[in-house]
DNA sequence: ATTTAATTCAAACGACTGTTTGAAACATGC
DNA sequence: GCATGTTTCAAACAGTCGTTTGAATTAAAT
């Protein structure tokens, strides 16, 4: 074992490539080119080419999920019997994730990912998603409407999608930003990056919910 | 001429499979499976698939992206020499887009696909794209700039780019949340998503820039 | 050293991809 | 009528795709 084991070179180089062009795009050829090993080891350490992704994503994402609950159990242990503030929640889901992108081993490679996953149509890969984001949809959820005694569940629901919008395009899209700004934020500022995601998700979920427009003729 | 177009058949059908699937997952022969017509009938009247990909973008977009202009054009004129409030200018941006969702004529399925085509990483789409969106990002932005006085540029991009992730994940996934809440968001309700999410973004465009974290130790 | 298991390898499988071709079918103008 | 240009069609092109196979190689265990 002297140079990095087949089945991480595989995972490392799919990640890579992954979070270039999309799933779909890059073939199994391509990604055994670039981290040269045999066509047949892919489906010798995986099995097919769905679970190289799965495995790909559960790597990364896994621990990152285990964090965002620690972190969020901590925060609430420290914060005793009172509410949690929104912006607490906040971080705690965010920074794990963003974290990574200051992580020279995992490389700005995998936020990407996991932002363009969130796009993806694909049936098999949705359900994947889901079932490991389970826990942390259940457990935040319930944090969103602990901080937010005023909002409906309704109103609560579609924020929360909203800011898993804005924070999966920020992931997919982060050099974009950094070119037009000229930020470095591939640096260790993802500290920036947090601070004025939670700046603008949780002013968007404390905002007053305006009464529906009046409709101009009756149906 | 008594059937409908070819070409028209052609782009139907393709927005359809590909709002559904993905542009990448669905193949000329799907569609012209499903549309019923021959397979070079694609190659004759639009020249490549990327072409009949951009076309079928286009159609949509640029009478979505006129109304978005000729709205904001409006909005100043009778705003005077007062400047255009925010909410105001948001809905200038929000609502011919999502107004496509009740049409009947493009269905739900085109708005699903703007929203897929954020998260592509295809540079040639990619370009594409932000051809089509120029004077939209710079009339828009100018009129972001306007009405957020107090706000840096450097952090009213970011904004800018928070809410375009909400948007699209919105329209990408509008079923998807529909489902969970049981709101019936494909008929005409397509007023309070627009609401909705006017008033998340809005306030996220208005929310205070809190200080940078201090970091813990220095590097 | 011999047996057993784990891993790598080249080669091929059938199916599918976007694209091209050249001949038919159609419509239109003279 | 014939000629013109436009549109459709079946067939094939040259590749690429994910997956499988069976032998060759390496490592571990006895």
């Amino acid at each position: 074992m002297a140079k990095t084991d087949t089945k991480t070179r595989i995972l490392d180089t799919a990640e890579r490539l992954f979070a270039q062009k999309g799933f779909d795009a890059v073939s199994l050829r391509n990604i055994i080119a670039s981290a040269k090993v045999n066509l047949a080891a892919v489906h010798y350490h995986f099995g097919s080419k769905q679970a190289l992704v799965h495995s790909v994503i559960a790597r990364r994402l896994r621990p990152i999920n285990g964090e965002r609950l620690t972190n969020l159990a901590e925060a609430r242990a420290k914060s005793g019997r009172r509410p949690l503030k929104l912006e607490r929640v906040l971080d705690c889901l965010f920074r794990p994730l963003f974290r990574v992108q200051a992580d020279p081993k995992a490389g700005p490679t995998f936020a990407r990912l996991v932002g363009r996953v969130m796009g993806e149509r694909n049936e098999g890969l949705h359900k994947f998603m889901m079932g490991e984001l389970a826990e942390v949809i259940i457990q935040f959820g319930a944090a969103f409407e602990a901080a937010l005694p005023g909002l409906t569940k309704e109103e609560a629901d579609w924020r929360s999608h909203f800011m898993a919008g804005a924070m999966a395009h920020t992931l997919c899209n982060a050099d974009l930003l950094v070119r037009f700004t000229g930020t470095d934020a591939d640096a260790s500022d993802y500290e920036s990056t947090v601070r004025r995601l939670i700046d603008f998700t949780a002013a968007g979920f404390r905002a007053k919910v305006s009464p529906p427009t009046r409709p101009r003729k009756k149906k």
